[in-house]
DNA sequence: GATGTTTCCTAGTGATCGATATGAAACGCG
DNA sequence: CGCGTTTCATATCGATCACTAGGAAACATC
């Protein structure tokens, strides 16, 4: 009988083989560079070193395991969370945001690009569950921008005039737009630019 | 033997029992929705109303009839080269080319987003031309875009310290991002606000 | 060492992928 | 009509897809 109920502390049967972190993240760099469903099984047995059987009993199935990949990628010691709320303003959040993705998406050990903005924009009818949920994760980051942008009017740090939620949905158009640009083959000093100049459709603070 | 030499005005054999116009533009519009390889030729048949035999006899490959898709697509009285060249000035190209892409993304007769800017983002290494061929197109408007800046610079038009790289470089961000906002759902309104919005980006013209 | 539990690898499963062989059917032409 | 040509629909092709039986192997505990 499976003892599910004892997760923390296993402590019979044969111990994994497989470093399970560096398998994911592995997996995280197939599913960044191809896509989801573009990423076969075979394409992430060779690039996890772990056969097929050993992937499904420790991620579940191929969507659990790319569900999990994303996890990985969105998390680390500086997220868009902390960068919106860390900010001391909503401009400083904005440019931060950007300058974070002209950095993020030109890492010399990592595909070009942002996994969350390329890995499942065109998918089967199959896969339109995990095509909503990257979504649903996009719009809470706009979500999270916008009311701090918000804040910031009613702070009357902004304008009064500033419209926030065009403010953050532009960040977030040129965000995603720059990881297009970035996987064409744009150098880090472009996509910085691009940042630059998206922050000069900002209103003067107050 | 055939007489493939005699190509306009063939005279003899069964005639084409579909249009094929129509099989074509049918075949583009699941492109623009699924995606290349995330298109399977059922999908195709299916919307087409062709047998795989007649598809490749009319077309080729998945890959050739894909590129013709993407052809129709570009194809049309208004394109992006129009919207550039007969353009007043850089300022209305730009404007252009965001406010064709607001309502071009949220058409009610077709699918959300941008064809070439989604349906070749992700691909497997088989399909790295298709991608790469997608992002010449892309960068070939870029090009005429900033072409077009930089000759509004030189005529004085723009001032001089304008940044023509990094003015194209964010509109064409702005509009492959507005074509992923457009996917999740966003209304043709709040487009048009990203673009009112990127255009703040721009210098006073001289 | 015996037992229970979990993971291991080998070798596949049925389904679907893109693409075709095959021969009948539908034309223009003489 | 017969002939040459082209497209038609049926029925697949081998390859690859995501996924999994089945049994040996490696642990903890007794």
């Amino acid at each position: 009988m499976k003892q599910k109920d004892i997760e923390p502390g296993r402590r019979t049967g044969r111990p994994l083989s497989f470093d399970r972190d560096l398998a994911l993240r592995r997996a995280m760099l197939v599913f960044w560079r191809h896509g989801y469903e573009t990423t076969s099984l075979s394409d992430l047995t060779a690039a996890m070193g772990v056969t097929p059987p050993s992937i499904y009993t420790a991620f579940g199935d191929k969507k659990h395991l790319f569900l999990e990949a994303v996890g990985l990628y969105l998390s680390g010691p500086v997220t868009s969370e902390t960068i919106i709320t860390e900010a001391e303003s909503a401009r400083d959040a904005a440019a931060g945001l950007l300058r974070a993705a002209a950095i993020g998406f030109t890492g010399a050990d990592t595909p070009s690009g942002c996994l969350l903005a390329s890995s499942a924009i065109s998918c089967s009818a199959a896969a339109s569950d995990v095509q909503s949920e990257l979504a649903d994760i996009r719009k809470g980051i706009e979500t999270q921008l916008r009311h701090r942008i918000s804040a910031d009017i009613r702070a009357a740090k902004l304008a009064r005039s500033a419209d926030a939620e065009a403010l953050a949905a532009h960040v977030m158009a040129v965000i995603q737009g720059m990881s297009t640009l970035a996987r064409d083959g744009a150098p880090r000093k472009k996509l910085m630019r691009i940042a630059s100049t998206a922050m000069a459709a900002w209103p003067a603070s107050t």
